[in-house]
DNA sequence: AAATTAACTTGCTTTTAACAAGTGAAACTC
DNA sequence: GAGTTTCACTTGTTAAAAGCAAGTTAATTT
């Protein structure tokens, strides 16, 4: 992802950041985790958006060690891990909304549902609530 | 930046934004432009981040094209331009102090003043319109 | 026991970033 | 007003990362 070694990465909250997830890739599996109900490897990948295999496993890889998504075996399937959010991870919520809400009035062709833009924009923390309830725990 | 030819980067809000402000050193960028007064090519170089010339000069053009920074020649200075934010990046903020507010929790020399995130956690509204009011119009 | 699923790893090619040096236009200096 | 300096890049080369295709390994289903 970037380099971790000879810079030093703390200190400023935006450098901090982009040192923890800061790459188009960690961003799209936090947004599969968080509003998708993503959480296999498979899924990741059928995601759509082309991803390869090397890159995935390197960005699961960096989040986990960051400790903002955590790897469990599939209790029904052995064969396959379940990837989820810390609470670390689940705190970005709120950027990823902002993000959102951003993204919804520049992109002319947004696929975010009104009742979604319309929730987020006049009842922010009920949304958020309703998310978080929703996720895996 | 990204490849903007040949895949889809409208819909998805987070890939929308991925493709418009989605790597480390836009987010830089945008950091000098809201928090740290800078707006000439020569004080992105000298922020200290290591930047190179010619990719901030690509990261520019990539902002510029999006519209979420303009440049502008210097009336002081006719060899220098003042980069600023348009209003399309002055609305990136939400989602910049949600980062901050986030990498303060987990940053633990994080470099935020305790009364920035005192008051991004108390009055975020009054904290953001003091901000907006200190941008360069 | 053989075939399949899932999660990777490995090797190779292509693209991007990092590094170092050079260019050109404006402006300040003598 | 000629020479130097400042500023904003561009160009060329090297190093790193991403993209692509194929292979490996462990668990599970048949």
């Amino acid at each position: 992802m970037v380099d971790k070694k000879t810079k030093v990465w703390s200190g400023c909250p935006v450098r901090f950041g982009m040192s923890q997830f800061g790459d188009k890739w960690s961003f799209l599996i936090l947004r599969d985790l968080m509003f998708k109900g993503r959480k296999y490897y498979y899924e990741f990948m059928e995601a759509g958006e082309g991803i390869s295999t090397n890159v995935l496993a390197s960005r699961l890889l960096d989040l986990e060690n960051n400790e903002i998504i955590s790897k469990t075996k599939d209790p029904l399937k052995g064969s396959r891990f379940i990837y989820s959010l810390t609470p670390k991870g689940t705190e970005l919520l709120p950027m990823m909304l902002a993000m959102m809400d951003w993204a919804e009035k520049y992109d002319e062709v947004t696929e975010v549902p009104q009742a979604f833009i319309t929730k987020l924009r006049s009842e922010p923390e009920k949304l958020q609530q309703e998310i978080l309830e929703n996720l895996p725990s």
